[in-house]
DNA sequence: GTTTAATAACTGACCAGTCAGTCATTAAGT
DNA sequence: ACTTAATGACTGACTGGTCAGTTATTAAAC
């Protein structure tokens, strides 16, 4: 009997294509258990491949970890403040193209780092250093850029330049936290997407109805 | 020689202080580390007992997280909806007692079981289900109401009332977890009570200065 | 035939959970 | 009051299972 043969053959060697496979199948077990509770034997099978394999592309499982953050932070953060910086749009439409791009950058890819970041900085103090430098920052710079530039042409008021970039992301952040962990145990569906759009107008409006156009296109 | 008389005896019988002091050790345990990197032998040490106390009081580690969670969870929900309810404010005056009242159970005792049942809910899906729907499910429905009576009244525009309770309570809510997390390596300090103020005036104003009276206090 | 990616059996440290024993406290006996 | 028996809260050494990390072996690739 060769039964063996269905499968295009095990053991095949793929030296460049496991690192990102390894880390990709580790991200989601991590986000979805935790660093702790995750074994890399489960690691491994999810990547289709075994325990041994793991050893030869990172030397531990905490290398593993940063190898994961690293890999999956870097890329969006230069795509959106590029976004912002070329973009000739006036402030708040500035800010919408952001958080636009934020919402899609969460959907896609890897929305699953600022959770797992969370639930494991107090065990890996210097990658959350590096977090919180690398990307947070980063990401409230940009929008501290539009906020002050909108301040200077009086396009918004004088707002708190300090917080006011992480009271206008959270909404955005923690939804996407939400549909990833939430997700199957809640009555509404939650998309970023539909998020950003309410934010945006809650920033244009607040709550109060425009009391010079009471818009209904 | 009787030096053991300085510490006022170790060993001492006080049943009903222990599942309080251990489950208070092991929130800020769970919190800190998470729950699978979290040795009970250190939640003992740190409530002051040894693990086998532990297991008088608590049938499993699983079992001591759950009574954690849910202790440190019925309380505040409570004080919070009858506060909402017994306000005879305007709509926007009762929403911003809720932020304030939110900011403030935050602060004190427990804003951390948010976060931990955040990084948990994967492996704890009961628990996960019962966090969402006594907890979260009714914290939305008191601001929901307060939406709705706004909405009624002409006090507020036509907002979507299934999600904008949680876009009103995120910023509060991911500012701290923040502090809670990651406080110690950010350059600002992240105050729950003041993000309340930011975001109150979020909602009154939107980012745009206001048209009719700009106001300096 | 040589190289090396991949495997799988193995090891040892660690930790949740157990249990026989200890001692602070209570209360009965005098 | 003073002694002593009974209680049960608390301890800490132990165990069995689990899992990160190792290594001897296999087989794919050239």
């Amino acid at each position: 009997m060769d039964e063996h043969r269905d499968q295009p053959s095990r053991r095949q060697r793929r030296k460049d294509a496991r690192p990102s496979e390894i880390t990709a199948a580790a991200l989601r077990l991590f986000h979805e258990r935790g660093f702790a509770a995750t074994k890399l034997d489960d690691v491994a099978a999810a990547a289709g491949v075994t325990k041994g394999t793991l050893y030869l592309y990172f030397p531990s499982k905490e290398a593993l970890f940063k190898a994961v953050v690293q890999e999956s932070v870097i890329p969006n953060i230069d795509r959106l403040a590029q976004a912002a910086a070329s973009s000739t749009e006036p402030p708040l439409g500035k800010l919408a193209l952001v958080l636009r791009l934020l919402a899609q950058g969460l959907n896609e890819s890897d929305g699953c780092i600022s959770k797992l970041m969370l639930a494991e900085a107090g065990n890996f103090p210097e990658l959350a250093q590096f977090y919180v430098d690398e990307v947070v920052h980063r990401l409230h710079d940009v929008v501290r850029g539009i906020l002050s530039e909108g301040i200077a042409t009086q396009s918004f008021r004088n707002i708190d330049l300090v917080h006011t970039p992480r009271l206008i992301m959270a909404p955005l952040l923690l939804a996407n936290m939400w549909r990833n962990t939430y997700g199957s145990f809640d009555r509404y569906p939650v998309d970023p997407a539909h998020y950003a759009e309410l934010q945006i107008a809650m920033l244009q409006h607040g709550l109060l109805p425009s009391p010079q156009e009471p818009r209904h296109d």
